[in-house]
DNA sequence: TTTATGTATCAAATAATAAAAAACATCGTG
DNA sequence: CACGATGTTTTTTATTATTTGATACATAAA
């Protein structure tokens, strides 16, 4: 009927550890000490003290704690909730979007979708409260939440925004210092895609994971925070795209190899322009690619 | 002990309005009808009919109801809540942040901002959670939330991030076809330039709002929901931070005002590259003001 | 057969509440 | 008597429970 005592349960477990490597019969440290050590407030530590105490661990009295016996892993409490996936609720939302294709407009019930995630319901309202700052999902007028994208125009934008950001990105790796690990990870890709392209005939599937990588690495070289916030959801939704439009694979991604030597080649060569070049025209292929995966959804 | 009857009391007061503009005796419209006029469910419409027939406003059987006669303003029902600035939380949040130099690491209680603000803490908790996407507060280990801004780092990468953007801006500008409005904008803000640049003596203070209003021109070109969003957090920030540091205020807003006209003219004479070069010139030194602003503040 | 109403079910907003944190007061000991 | 520890109280947070509101379904009138 109110919040769950995970927390102490978790803090107990973790007392109860620091307690094994202790010798029987020696004093336990401080309130406020056992309180550091278990990363939690005081509140929590006198409560495991007091169980303790009723379990005959603990004999305890004012500042006097003795520890009886080494606890046992009968001692434990054990956490109810075996670790909900609550982690990873990006990935999961952004995917079942995605491969459902669930259409702009549809009504997103917190319920619904608190018991099909497995989330705590203001998890998920938090959640898509901060979604509704990337203009994914908005609130209705008539209470709740609907998804936004994934529209056309989304995808325009949220193509123009990607070519912003990783145009400044490859301008700054242009003029990365040698000895940055971008370069050593530049040069493994532009093996990994020449790999790729003798064997493009059976092995086109494998492009999307070196496209994603290829991405990653180009963007490594801005540490920043408004930036990686963006690409994590960019990349989601490009790959997911790619990966379910089937028409023309193999051309496409062979199309894409040499898209990527080209950026390689630029870069490597330091010829800031031509890496300007190269990646511009390597965006507009993907913008391209996205509306057209797009325009193959609605149709179907 | 549960949710607010506010949507009911609005729409009761509503329906009140409609019914004013129909005559005594009138048949009313079909639930579905009236819930449509109202913008709400017909659970409510069916309330606001009770309570009308309660009032002697209705005679209602079935299908049949009947006005009695024209509303009075006694019949309304008053709102609770008069109305809670609850819509500009933003802007009042990071005005607060600003205004009272919250330092990074601030331990913030929703409790506590919920009574200052005048807003209900679920919505503090979802504002809250849109922030953290902009890495400006995170979450504690310990539960509830603390002020990541306004470190030295944030400040960088946030002049960075409008760095980029706004370059991009400029570049689009430099493109925008004759009639696009925002030339006309550019003309008028020349001039508004010009004025202030002949008295700059006395109205050095006013630059701050031509600050807003150039670079908000500037953004006008680019529709694009990610870069509109932030935008509003990024003008908001660099001008506050700009209003408040009164170090050598004359000088630099000379300064800036050369700047602007700089690019304004490379603009009108659509020298793309020469726009790039001003506005990165600008830019930088509006980076620098920001970071020098901050370091006075931490000095005080 | 369509459109309106009656009824039931489900979800959303929000107050209430147990758990935890933090603040405060008191005590014991060197 | 000062410092750090424990005892006690106050606040705050996470989470549930409850009421209002939305929506789906069933039924009846036109």
């Amino acid at each position: 009927m109110a919040r769950s005592d995970t927390r102490f349960r978790e803090a107990y477990n973790r007392i109860l550890d620091y307690c094994g490597a202790l010798p029987p019969g020696s004093v336990m440290p401080s309130e406020t000490g056992l309180a550091e050590i278990a990363g939690v407030s005081r509140t929590i530590i006198r409560r495991c003290l007091g169980r303790m105490e009723e379990t005959g661990l603990l004999a305890w009295s004012g500042r006097e704690k003795l520890l009886l016996r080494a606890p046992l892993a009968e001692d434990r409490i054990d956490l109810l909730r075996p670790e909900g996936g609550a982690e990873d609720l990006e990935q999961r939302f952004l995917d079942w979007v995605l491969r459902f294709d669930v259409p702009a407009g549809t009504a997103l019930s917190v319920a619904e979708l608190s018991r099909h995630f497995d989330v705590p319901q203001h998890e998920l309202k938090e959640f898509l409260a901060g979604l509704s700052r990337f203009g994914l999902v908005s609130r209705r007028p008539q209470g709740g939440w609907m998804l936004l994208g994934f529209t056309r125009d989304f995808a325009i934008e949220l193509s123009d925004f990607r070519s912003v950001l990783e145009l400044d990105a490859v301008a700054r790796l242009a003029e990365a210092p040698v000895d940055h690990p971008v370069w050593a990870e530049l040069a493994e890709l532009r093996a990994a895609h020449l790999r790729l392209r003798a064997a493009i005939e059976t092995d086109f599937h494998a492009f999307s994971k070196l496209d994603e990588r290829f991405h990653q690495a180009l963007n490594s070289v801005v540490t920043n925070r408004f930036t990686a916030e963006f690409q994590k959801v960019i990349s989601l939704i490009f790959h997911y795209h790619f990966m379910w439009d089937k028409t023309e694979e193999k051309t496409r991604n062979a199309a894409a190899i040499e898209e990527h030597l080209e950026i390689i080649d630029a870069l490597e060569a330091r010829d800031a322009p031509a890496a300007q070049a190269a990646a511009g025209r390597h965006l507009r292929t993907s913008k391209t690619t996205l509306l057209s995966s797009l325009r193959h959804h609605e149709l179907a």
